[in-house]
DNA sequence: ATACAGAGGTGTTCC
DNA sequence: TGGAACACCTCTGTA
C-alpha cells in the first residue's frame, strides 16, 4: 500500500476484519503467535501452510515455521498448544470489556503478551480502540511526539501506563487509535500488512 | 564483500 | 511479588 493511498485504503483495511468466520479468526490467532520479531507477510504464508500441510507434531510445525518466523522452535510449541487454547478462549471473545479480555488473553495464551493479545483483537475487529499495540514503531513515534518519555517498556504495568497515554492522545485528537496505529506504520515502512 | 543493527516480544529463571 | 536478566536463534537492509 502506498503512503499516499492511506486515507482511502485504511477503511478497506479496517473493514476487512469486521466479519470473520471462526476459521479466519483462528488464523489470526495463529498469525499473532508468529509475528514477534518476524516478517508479517512470511508469517501469514506460514499460517496458510499450516492449514494446508497439517503438521502432526512440534518438529513438523517447526519445519514449516523455519525461515519464516524467528524463534521457530519456541513458536512451534505455541502453535501446537494453540488448538487447545483456542477452544478454551474462543467463547471469551464475546466479552465486551475489551481491556479485561485482552489482559486475560495475555495471561492465558502461551505466546501472547499484552502486545500480541492486543494485535489479535485488532485483527479480528474487536480492539474497539480500547487497547493499544505498543510495538517499537509506535513507541518510537509516540516518543518523538512527546506523548511518552521512553520507548522501552520495562514491565506489564509500564505497558498499561504507556497505553493509557496513547489512548488519551488519540482521544484528544479525536482520531481512533486503530487509525493512528496504521498511520504510524505506513509512515515507517510505506505499507500496511496486518 | 562482510559486518552489524534491527526485526510489530515472550517465557523462564532468579532474587 | 514484580521486575531485571537471559534464552530463543535468523533473515534483511544498510554501510
Amino acid at each position: 500500500m502506498e503512503k499516499e493511498n492511506y486515507p482511502t485504503l485504511k477503511n478497506t483495511f479496517l473493514q476487512s476484519f469486521s466479519t470473520l468466520s471462526e476459521e479466519e479468526e483462528y488464523k489470526e490467532f495463529l498469525f499473532c503467535l508468529l509475528t514477534p520479531q518476524s516478517n508479517a507477510q512470511k508469517c501469514w504464508t506460514a499460517v496458510e501452510q499450516l492449514f494446508i500441510l497439517k503438521p502432526k507434531n512440534e518438529e513438523e510445525t517447526a519445519k514449516i515455521l523455519n525461515g519464516k518466523a524467528r524463534f521457530h522452535n519456541n513458536k512451534a510449541k505455541y502453535v501446537q498448544n494453540a488448538k487447545e487454547t483456542w477452544s478454551k478462549i474462543k467463547n471469551s471473545l464475546n466479552n465486551t470489556d475489551i481491556r479485561e479480555l485482552r489482559n486475560s488473553l495475555a495471561k492465558n495464551v502461551k505466546g501472547y503478551g499484552l502486545k500480541e493479545a492486543s494485535h489479535f483483537l485488532r485483527n479480528i475487529g474487536k480492539s474497539n480502540n480500547n487497547v493499544a499495540i505498543l510495538d517499537r514503531h509506535i513507541l518510537k513515534n509516540l516518543k518523538e511526539l512527546g506523548i511518552i518519555e521512553t520507548n522501552k517498556i520495562k514491565s506489564k504495568n509500564h505497558y498499561l501506563e504507556l497505553e493509557n497515554k496513547f489512548i488519551q492522545f488519540s482521544k484528544s485528537l479525536e482520531i481512533p487509535m486503530d487509525e493512528l496505529d496504521l498511520l504510524f506504520w505506513s509512515k515507517e515502512n510505506g505499507q500496511i500488512f496486518k
